[in-house]
DNA sequence: CCTGTCACG
DNA sequence: GACGTACGTGACAGGG
């Protein structure tokens, strides 16, 4: 045995916070076989084999251990009966898990230690001061903020979970002093986690500058007299006491005494045996995987669950076999495409995949198709690959070896493609269904495994083939950019040499193949199936219809815009720099920060975190008032944000061949259901100011067409009136009144005939915060009033409208509970972060207050979507967009009356018969020429 | 690649 | 005068 010292490196690993990180970290996942609660030690078990693997090389520990808490009564009970008092109680199905992460521990082999009475913070300190005076170094696995006292003299503090150090100066950017004097900044500052009290009034930056004025706590306290602003003095002269006493709750104690020495801590490397008996008896398919391939062992058999019931455990796969390229086949000829296609027929799926020549489906060519029926067995039927040229750098024209007809292979895949009797499953199936469109083939049925996590798993992390593969197959597919390469040197996948393209494009249909497989059965079990097949996967179809017929955007109209806007924007431009008495770039807040705030020295600069002056429109708005420069640069800002993404991008979007723009939908991409829209978006065409507005009238009706566009009017606060029940809100939408008007009629006690837009205004602002989670600051910064008195204008709405308080404490309480919160159709919005410290916690809170409402209206509409193409069937007209609230078609003349009169019934209709709403929802319509007649 | 800014609902 | 704050998006420009 090595004795501990000068060379050791020891870790020490804050088990609780692990714990709570895993618990928070993953659904409430249960073990199979008996319902056991398991979440919070599988996410345990993972990170730290994560850690086992990460923490080799030259760097790696000599000794290590994690550390938990243990008992609730500890020492600093007895000096003050409140500490921790406002914790709240552990979550009931992670009580039973707490002992099963001492057992994983050990079956790492890996030296666990608790101590009755003592935090783990207390046993941290002592062995970080044992192994200082020993000469070793330590590196404490945490990101708790009490630590940070230990840091220095050979101890650093790791981030786990942002993979960040943590050394004195670390500490210092934090706290504002170095870690000798963390403590005294905490006993000032106080912690309202563990309900430290601390000094009132005084925060963590007035702290440090104390400190450091002072140079430590008992020098300030003796002291306190000198100091001038006289509540602070106050404060401290009269809360000695309480401060005397917040300094012992967070002075760590480097006594405990223990019954173990750092020798005891020595790596041990884990006995195979012990821990793929654990992982195994924990039913973690995955992770009992990866264990036993590291050992180069077979894993262990697990009990074979029913198929109804797999996949309980995150990433609980049905046995499948390992990723492995040597199971993909390159298919050649038809011959060898037929068994492939029979097989599909027999079983009833096949995952599909298209390569292409790049992400533009309206302008890209198939290059090849990859097939996957089962798990490790997949195909790629090159099509289009170019011969790889010796001789030249650019590539041949050549057609590559190896490849079978495009016409045979697509007339072969067609029937399969379209029978109705086999599943088609893909991930994002909207890129391939287009694709295919264009070669003639409709495919159908489908599944989406992009989708299916989406149901499932929205708001826990993204849903593309990269994440969900890493997360619930722990497998990394072959990057594409080591197939194309990355920047100007990019190349296009029928470049890729045949042989590699078959490895990368057979994966990606094997890894849909294997998610699918996961997430079929768990749909049912998440209770999403009808969010899933009602509300995602139909939309598919749809949304690939919109995409390809795209809307007509008139070039003249832009490029006269553009010319005007630079002529504008020319001239403003040389009245700036005229006023700021040189030249500068107007596009750069950094340069214009500092001729504002440094040369011309105005008042009100205030630097962001980066260190340069904010020059956001709401500052540049309020310098405007007295003088002229910034409204300048204002006006200029404005032309520059209209001619950049609007009128000179929109143009480069319309499509050679069609002569139309073609946005592309992101189904999975918003938390709360909505739609995103891309290259370009054209969610965000301009409406608000008269200028932007104009850009509209570049979105036009063919000859002989009309553009029609129907949207819901006040559709979230409706669907709040519904889900907080306000009885008041309810009839006046019901009886179609005004419902801003009524709202400051109400709060303000103003007589309806006697309402000023000035008064209607406001209450709409208070209206609107209600859907955002509403706070005192920012309704006072979205009305420019004070903050007071915003925060009594929401007293008092609060006090009219009791029942939307009661909503949005029930909200959060359900969200707390739950980790999500729901829609009305039952979409769920996971909120991990609800339980959160910090600033985040409020960020997570009207999150979550938000997301039922937002995610109600965003149902709503998709249900419209869904069910419209079969309402305007014999209507010769198309729908274009979606704009969240507002869908947008466009009809031959002289049917517009009836295209209104379906499209309005299916959109005011649009929650039945699976929600009644106790409101109506309206309907408003507009039609013209263009988009901007019709709005 | 990140940040600030600004367009929309 | 603890902190930082309305919710949800995407695109562009500047700057490292």
């Amino acid at each position: 045995m090595t004795q501990f010292g000068k060379g050791c490196h020891l870790h020490l690993i804050d088990g609780s916070a692990f714990i709570f990180r895993a618990y928070h970290a993953l659904p409430p996942l249960t073990r199979k076989s008996d319902g056991l609660p398991i979440g919070a030690v599988s996410g345990f078990c993972n990170m730290l084999q994560k850690y086992v693997e990460d923490s080799s090389g030259p760097d790696a520990p000599t000794h290590v251990a994690v550390i938990f808490d243990k008992g609730s009564h500890t020492f600093r009970n007895d000096l003050y009966d409140l500490y921790k008092a406002n914790r709240e109680a552990m979550p009931e199905d992670l009580r039973p898990q707490i002992p099963l992460t001492r057992t994983a521990t050990l079956a790492f082999n890996i030296a666990c230690k608790e101590l009755e009475g003592y935090e783990a913070d207390d046993i941290i300190a002592t062995l970080t001061c044992q192994a200082r005076e020993a000469g070793g170094r330590v590196t404490i696995i945490s990101s708790d903020k009490d630590l940070m006292q230990l840091v220095g003299d050979g101890v650093e503090m790791l981030d786990a979970m942002k993979n960040k150090r943590i050394d004195r100066d670390g500490v210092f950017e934090k706290f504002g002093v170095f870690p000798e004097r963390v403590v005294d900044v905490q006993a000032l500052a106080g912690d309202s986690v563990d309900n430290v009290p601390g000094a009132p009034g005084i925060g963590i930056k007035t702290a440090a500058l104390l400190i450091n004025d002072f140079g430590s706590l008992e020098e300030l306290l003796d002291r306190a007299g000198e100091i001038k602003q006289p509540k602070r003095r106050q404060t401290l002269i009269e809360k000695r006491e309480q401060i005397e006493l917040s300094k012992r709750l967070v002075q760590l104690d480097c006594e405990t005494p223990l019954d173990f020495s750092l020798d005891d801590l020595e790596v041990r490397d884990p006995d195979p045996e012990v821990l793929l008996g654990f992982l195994t008896e924990m039913e973690f398919r995955t992770l009992t995987k990866r264990v036993a391939d590291k050992f180069g062992k077979d894993a262990p058999v697990l009990p074979e669950a029913a198929p109804a019931a797999a996949g309980a455990e995150a990433g609980a796969a049905p046995e499948m076999p390992a990723i492995d390229p040597a199971g993909y086949a390159w298919v050649k000829t038809a011959e060898e495409l037929a068994p492939w296609i029979a097989e599909a027929q027999q079983r009833g799926w096949v995952a599909v995949d298209t390569e292409t020549t790049g992400l533009n489906e309206m302008a890209c060519d198939l290059v090849g198709i990859s097939l996957c029926i089962t798990p490790g067995k997949a195909c790629y039927i090159p099509l289009a690959h170019r011969a790889v040229a010796t001789d030249d750098l650019f590539g041949s024209d050549e057609l590559a070896e190896g490849q079978m007809p495009m016409q045979d292979a697509l007339d072969l895949l067609k029937p399969l493609l379209e029978d109705p009797a086999v599943m088609k499953i893909g991930q994002n199936m909207k890129y391939d269904a287009k694709i295919f469109a264009r070669y003639g083939i409709g495919i159908t049925p489908i599944d989406d495994t992009m989708l299916m996590s989406y149901a499932m798993h929205g708001g826990l992390h993204g849903h593309g083939m990269d994440t969900l593969s890493e997360r619930y197959l722990s497998h990394t597919p072959i990057p594409i950019k080591s197939l194309l390469g990355s920047g100007k040197n990019q190349i296009t996948f029928d470049r890729v040499p045949v042989e590699d393209a078959v490895k990368y494009a057979a994966e990606d249909a094997d890894i849909t193949l294997r998610l699918w497989t996961i997430f079929k059965p768990q749909l049912h079990q998440v209770h999403v199936t009808r969010v899933y097949e009602g509300l995602e996967r139909p939309l598919v179809p749809v949304l690939a219809e919109m995409e390809m017929t795209g809307v007509q955007v008139d070039r003249d109209t832009l490029s006269r815009m553009s010319n005007a806007f630079s002529q504008k924007m020319a001239q403003l431009e040389a009245e700036i720099h005229d006023l700021a008495g040189e030249s500068f770039n107007v596009g750069s807040p950094k340069q214009l920060g500092e001729i504002l705030f440094d040369k011309m020295g105005l008042e009100g600069g205030k630097k962001g975190k980066t260190g340069a002056y904010a020059t956001g429109a709401d500052v540049l708005e309020d310098l405007a008032t007295e003088h002229e420069l910034p409204a300048r640069v204002l006006d200029w800002r404005q032309l520059s944000k209209l001619k950049s993404t609007y009128t000179d991008a929109l143009q480069e979007h319309i499509n050679k061949e069609t002569g139309r723009v073609h946005t592309s939908y992101v189904i999975a991409g918003a938390n709360t259901g909505r739609l995103a829209s891309t290259d370009p978006n054209l969610q965000n065409i301009p409406v608000r100011s008269e200028e932007g507005r104009r850009i509209r009238e570049a979105f036009v009706a063919p000859e002989g067409k009309t553009i029609v566009s129907l949207d819901y009017s006040q559709i979230e606060l409706r669907i709040l009136a519904h889900m907080a029940g306000i009885d008041a809100l309810k009839e006046a939408f019901r009886e179609g009144q005004d419902i801003h008007a009524m709202t400051a009629s109400e709060m303000f006690n103003v007589p309806m005939e006697e309402m000023t837009p000035e008064i209607r205004r406001q209450a709409k602002a208070i209206n609107f915060g209600v859907i955002y989670g509403i706070s005192g600051f920012g309704l006072a910064r979205n009305l420019r009033i004070p903050r007071g008195e915003a925060q009594a204008f929401i007293d008092r709405y609060f006090e009219r409208f009791p029942g939307i308080k009661t909503y949005m404490d029930e909200t959060v309480a359900f969200a707390k509970e739950h980790k999500r919160v729901e829609t009305l159709f039952g979409r769920i919005i996971h909120t991990p972060e609800i339980s959160a410290s910090g600033p985040r916690a409020g960020f997570a809170k009207r999150a979550a207050i938000n997301a039922p409402i937002q995610g109600t209206a965003a149902d709503i509409i998709r249900r419209a979507m869904v069910r419209m193409p079969g309402a305007i069937a014999e209507i010769p007209a198309k729908m274009l967009l979606q704009v969240h609230d507002e869908l947008i078609f466009e009809v031959d003349q002289g049917a517009e009356d009836d295209l209104i009169a379906a499209a309005r019934s299916v959109m005011e209709g649009a929650a039945e018969p699976v929600v009644k709403l106790d409101v109506p929802l309206v309907v408003d319509a507009g039609r013209g020429k263009s988009w901007a007649e019709a709005h």
